[in-house]
DNA sequence: GGCGTGACTTGAA
DNA sequence: ATTCAAGCCACGC
């Protein structure tokens, strides 16, 4: 059996985001059990240039891309959504909430 | 070992 | 509607 740690299983769910859909870091956080600690998906995030984890699927509540200034380029994340069929337009997402993703609804509570 | 920062969110004024 | 403040935890210096 695994410990899967805070990191860990924000690795997972961002993994199992579907193509052409986005969430936020507080519903991974909620899905998580650590709504307030939403900062925290976010620094996972930081190491999720180690992991397959693909962090341009992950915005902000807003939908807007608080963390294209951590991808390598500086529009990257930007085309990678727009790539996937995600309209954005200064690093705010159209129709945010059609693409909206959440896993506590999409997925099924491990608890 | 303490202090500050950070890819955020929520609630209240 | 917008703005301010607080909470959360891990990492770097």
């Amino acid at each position: 059996m695994e410990e899967p740690n805070f990191f860990d299983k924000v690795y997972q769910v961002a993994k199992q985001i579907p193509f052409g859909r986005v969430t936020s870091y507080g519903a991974i956080a909620k899905y998580l059990g650590a709504v307030r600690s939403a900062r925290m998906v976010g620094w996972a995030m930081n190491n999720s240039h180690t992991k397959d984890v693909p962090a341009h699927r992950v915005v902000n509540r807003n939908g807007v891309l608080t963390g294209k200034h951590h991808f390598d380029g500086t529009n990257l994340m930007q085309q990678l959504l727009e790539n996937e069929g995600v309209k954005v337009v200064d690093n705010q997402i159209i129709n945010f909430k059609d693409h909206f993703w959440d896993p506590g609804k999409e997925l099924e509570s491990p608890y």
